[in-house]
DNA sequence: CGGCACGTTGAAGGGCTTCAAGCTCTGTGG
DNA sequence: CCACAGAGCTTGAAGCCCTTCAACGTGCCG
């Protein structure tokens, strides 16, 4: 065995969706799969391509973004460690129906189209964690959609700053938390349904307030408490 | 063999879900699962309850509503035939996260919480379906994102009113699509995250030219074609 | 036939978008 | 090394879409 395939082997059953996997499923499942690495600002598929592979994120951050006919770009999901990336359309045979950006350096690996089904048909639990990685995807869904339909766009903002401090932040010694990744007012705004100039303007009123600390395509939150309060509550609008 | 357990597995037998289930696994599913029959504005389970049950929808129409802190409901999804309901938090072991209210008439398949899961490890094409289902819903409450995010209020109702057409619609005669469930302005705005005030002009204003004709709880589509450039182009704005 | 839920319509106003202009930072090539 | 181009950001002003509040119809059911 090459020993590249060593390393998917080792990377395969270093994943907690595998974690359980029997020793040969994991040399089945290494044969048709590999590791990319990718980095920030690349795509992994675009929309619209024909879906014949599916991956496994390691490491980093991605996000799936659609883009409508009038131009508009909308980001439907933000997938961290441990997510997988198109399995759906892949075993639908669909096209993919978004694009996947890279959001900070990240590791996946990439499975052909029918392993991981093969896997789950002779190893049930794998199923199981499979199905409850949809569950929970689809409540994440199912979040935004309550949010979108009856939130403020402030509330809105600081509900995606709060999920991305769990995914990417990092804790710093004076309990502020950095955001990890390029993030700039455009990419905030599609994330929200709204545009760059309320992020803008939101971000500025937060920064007066001493709740964040942002500029060029980063930001720190400086006061967790009052974004979750902002988020949960609605009711912190006297900035 | 009692004879409603014949009744529940000619039901088992009859639906798609489950074609091509052995026999020996329908008997075993249907040890644990009862038919339930609801009539229109029933409540199958609220947001909150302990989640033990999962639901197969044989036929009706069934939709989920969160309720929000500050009083307001939001429909996140609408069910017809063949969908599952609430077999993912059954999964979890989470107490259900919506209401699941019947919009029309309605017949149901009740499953205890692990009676599935025990056929899917026995027979895996029952667990692709499974997940293929999985993956029409996920790709579903993408595009309500997508809709929520970047599109008018307008183009959002004429959108689900085509989808609804399309679940519980009744091609009439004379081409016009009769929808067969009560549906106030209030329903149709909760699907939509506006308010009641808008649905009604929005409706009023579609009546006036023909698109549509409403009255109290009950919509019939007089130009599907129309009704279905509003929502894909944005651009019938002048009524 | 009275009550009540559903529906309509108007008016006021606000949150957010849109358009526009100028600023600031970053990286790159001469 | 520095200047310059361009991407990212800010700020202002105008206005529209939609919500909110409010009052009044209207149809259905007991």
């Amino acid at each position: 065995m090459s020993e590249s395939q060593q390393d998917v082997r080792d990377s395969i059953r270093s994943a907690k969706l595998f974690v359980d996997l029997p020793p040969p499923l994991v040399d089945q499942l290494a044969i048709s799969s590999r590791i990319r690495a990718l980095s920030s600002g690349e795509v992994l598929f675009h929309q619209g391509d024909p879906a014949s592979t599916y991956y496994l994120l390691q490491s980093g951050a991605i996000r799936l973004v659609q883009h409508t006919a009038d131009g508009k770009d909308v980001t439907i999901a933000t997938f961290g460690a441990d997510d997988l990336i198109g399995l759906l359309v892949a075993l639908n045979g669909d096209p993919y129906p978004a694009t996947a950006e890279v959001l900070s350096d990240s590791v996946v690996i990439a499975f052909g189209s029918s392993a991981i089904w093969d896997a789950m048909n002779q190893h049930a639990p794998l199923a199981v964690r499979v199905l409850r990685l949809m569950g929970s995807r689809l409540h994440e869904a199912h979040d935004r959609i309550r949010e979108l339909s009856v939130e403020r766009v402030q509330q809105r903002i600081a509900r995606s700053l709060v999920r991305l401090a769990s995914k990417v932040g990092v804790k710093q010694p004076d309990g502020s938390i950095y955001l990890d990744l390029r993030l700039s007012r455009q990419d905030l705004a599609q994330m929200n349904g709204t545009t760059l100039e309320t992020v803008s303007r939101t971000l500025t009123g937060w920064q007066k307030a001493g709740i964040v600390d942002s500029g060029r395509e980063h930001i720190t939150i400086l006061a967790p408490h009052r974004l979750v309060l902002i988020a949960e509550d609605a009711d912190e609008h006297n900035l």
